[in-house]
DNA sequence: TGAAGGTTATGAATTTGATTCATATAACTT
DNA sequence: AAGTTATATGAATCAAATTCATAACCTTCA
């Protein structure tokens, strides 16, 4: 028997509507179709699924089950088709990140609190595991937006620019650095430099300063959080290169002191990598615009 | 969204075989069929159901969403298409019996008893509601099978005979008629006749006996029980006309006598009326066996 | 009982959807 | 760059679904 959904919605019409003219009607087809079709699923049935010794005709016992099978089934595609719909209206769908910028956690996560409040049939999730080759894991559909600092000339991928930062050195105001104007790369070199735990490549400092200029720090000390990174440069530890949205939030404390890179300091921008495709889905136009406003956010702390 | 069973079917073999080629051949359609089937559910759909830029192809999220509906509803349709096939091979199906013939309970109840062992997936049951007017609902479907003593020449409609029994009068041995060789319809003019509580018509006595020699008895009491019918009729309170099996049954008991009606006695025969499509299904013949061979058995005690 | 009205069935013609065939295109590996 | 593997594409073909017109069947009423 080859049953399909179509088959259950005749089953369905005819026993709601208590007749073949009145069902054909509600499916938008002929009498004469529907009188075809349902002879069509008896013969590959092999039993009567309708009782014509009687008019209007009806279900037999038979009939009755698939009846019964369809008011399962047919509720279930229903919300299938529903979701699906949401999903081409943009109401619903995945939102799996993957971020680049370690720091960006500090202002991630209240916009995604935001998002949520908007959007709570976007299935929401950060991917940390595929921060390390994230744009070939946001081709493959494996995550839908990357946070990244490096926009790329890629085919099927846009960038779009969330905000400006800039990354500050920081160190304990005692450090004799703390009187300089502006930092160089040459500073660098006797200096233990505190980072977080990424790939050196992906640092602000190595990229922007250290890497061009051939400077290698004393030593590097990776550190997880962003706390405790300044907690060892206030008790002079060691130095740091972090963005400035961070060294903001904390301004209170005095006991460590920014300055810029370079005389005229170095400004980075950061990026929501999405599919080109994806771009324009309404709930990821909504998210980039609670990106920016939270870091106006950060910038006027 | 136009989602049938079959694009589920599409969507798991994809995700089962790993790609196209071998999902085609699973299939039993060729690669390039469901390369067209695929897009061609992938536009209905509105999104993009495969991941085309690693090799095989895989599915995307939405078409994740897919795999797991296809998941949850495929099970359920080859459910329903396993119960169907059973209906064809007559290995399930329903039987509802309406009984025209009071008495028969008493060999019927058993005989489903044992019917039921051997045909679990048979769906059973007694509709008391349909005895009046038994044969319309066997056209109507609305029973399967009718236990009668009246057939009728109905196209569509077999009968099957089961078994012979007879009609005899049932005394109390003190009463007067108990010391005649057999009894004739006038014998009733002055008795209280005890009969189950249905149209007389339908009655042996009255159709066999009195209406035809336009007798009446000189009251009717109806009584549901048959035990209680026998207790009545032993403490003298009215004659009955039982069938044989059912005073058989109880013939330890000699407060009563049972005489022949008529000087050459009654038979009757009860017969099994199926819709003539299901007379041979394999378990409506079963149940017609073990009807024998109750009634073997009855009149063996 | 016959007529009228309502309902479904049927067959040929037409339309629509699915599949095949042959080949182009894309991804991956060496 | 060449070769292999995998999928996509378009035209042709086939199969399934639907329509149109009418036949057949059932029920009710006078």
């Amino acid at each position: 028997m080859h049953i399909e959904f179509r088959h259950l919605r005749t089953i369905k019409a005819i026993h709601d509507s208590g007749g073949l003219a009145r069902a054909a009607d509600q499916l938008n087809i002929t009498q004469s179709a529907l009188s075809h079709q349902i002879k069509g699923i008896e013969d590959q049935a092999g039993v009567e699924l309708f009782v014509r010794r009687s008019k209007p005709l009806k279900l037999s016992s038979s009939g009755m089950r698939l009846l019964a099978a369809a008011e399962t089934i047919l509720p279930q595609v229903a919300a299938l088709e529903a979701e699906f719909e949401g999903l081409v209206a943009g109401k619903s769908g995945r939102l799996h990140i993957a971020i680049e910028c370690h720091a960006c956690f500090e202002w991630l996560l209240p916009v995604l609190e935001e998002f949520r409040k908007a959007w709570p049939d976007v299935d929401v999730d950060i991917r940390p595991g595929l921060a390390f080759d994230a744009l070939p894991a946001l081709r493959k559909e494996e995550v839908d937006l990357v946070i990244s600092s490096d926009p790329e000339d890629l085919p099927g991928t846009d960038f779009t620019p969330l905000f400006d930062y800039e990354p500050v050195f920081v160190a304990a105001s005692s450090h004799p650095l703390a009187q300089k104007a502006f930092i160089e790369a040459k500073d660098f070199e006797g200096e233990t430099l505190i980072t977080y735990p990424v790939d050196r490549e992906r640092l602000d400092v190595f990229s922007q300063l250290l890497t061009p200029n051939k400077v290698e720090p004393k030593t590097i000390r990776q550190v997880e959080l962003t706390a405790v990174i300044l907690l060892l440069v206030a008790s002079n530890r060691g130095v740091a290169v972090l963005p400035d949205w961070v060294v903001r939030q904390v301004r209170y404390n005095s006991d460590y002191v920014t300055l810029p890179l370079t005389e005229t300091g170095i400004t980075r921008r950061l990026y929501a990598a999405t599919r080109t495709g994806e771009t324009n889905l309404p709930f990821m136009a909504h998210l980039i615009r609670l990106a920016r406003k939270e870091a106006v956010k950060l910038q006027r702390n």
